[in-house]
DNA sequence: CCGATGACGCGCC
DNA sequence: GGGCGCGCCATCG
């Protein structure tokens, strides 16, 4: 499995309306290559299925996007999700997302 | 193999 | 609070 697919399987768990940062799922994959977990989602082949605009950055800033940050932003109002200044509420929409692979230890 | 780059994160000024 | 610099990991040249 490669490392964007990994990625993707966690990226993937995001649903509709809510948002997740490039540090949960870096975390959620085991790894700490917040920057890679970006390349991977900008290099992303699955159109719908894996919603890479649903991640944005830690400080609540939208991010980056391959298609611009405006479309981005545009997506995430349609889909419900409130942002103001360039600015997501990651109180409101964060959502944590669980290992793709690690178990919770019974 | 080494060097540079990137849709980031955090510490420091 | 805003801006700047360094560090992180994976991929590409």
């Amino acid at each position: 499995m490669k490392f964007a697919e990994r990625v993707y399987g966690v990226t993937k768990q995001i649903p509709r309306g809510k948002v997740s940062t490039y540090k949960a799922v870096a975390d959620a994959i085991g790894t700490k290559g917040y920057r890679a977990v970006g390349q991977a989602l900008h290099t992303n082949p699955h159109a719908p299925k894996v919603p890479c605009h649903r991640v944005v950055a830690s400080d609540g800033s939208i991010g980056g996007f391959a298609l611009g940050t405006k479309k981005k932003i545009l997506m995430l109002k349609r889909e419900g999700v409130n942002i103001h200044n360039k600015n997501i509420d990651l109180q409101k929409y964060f959502v944590r997302l669980k290992k793709e692979k690690g178990r919770e230890v019974p």
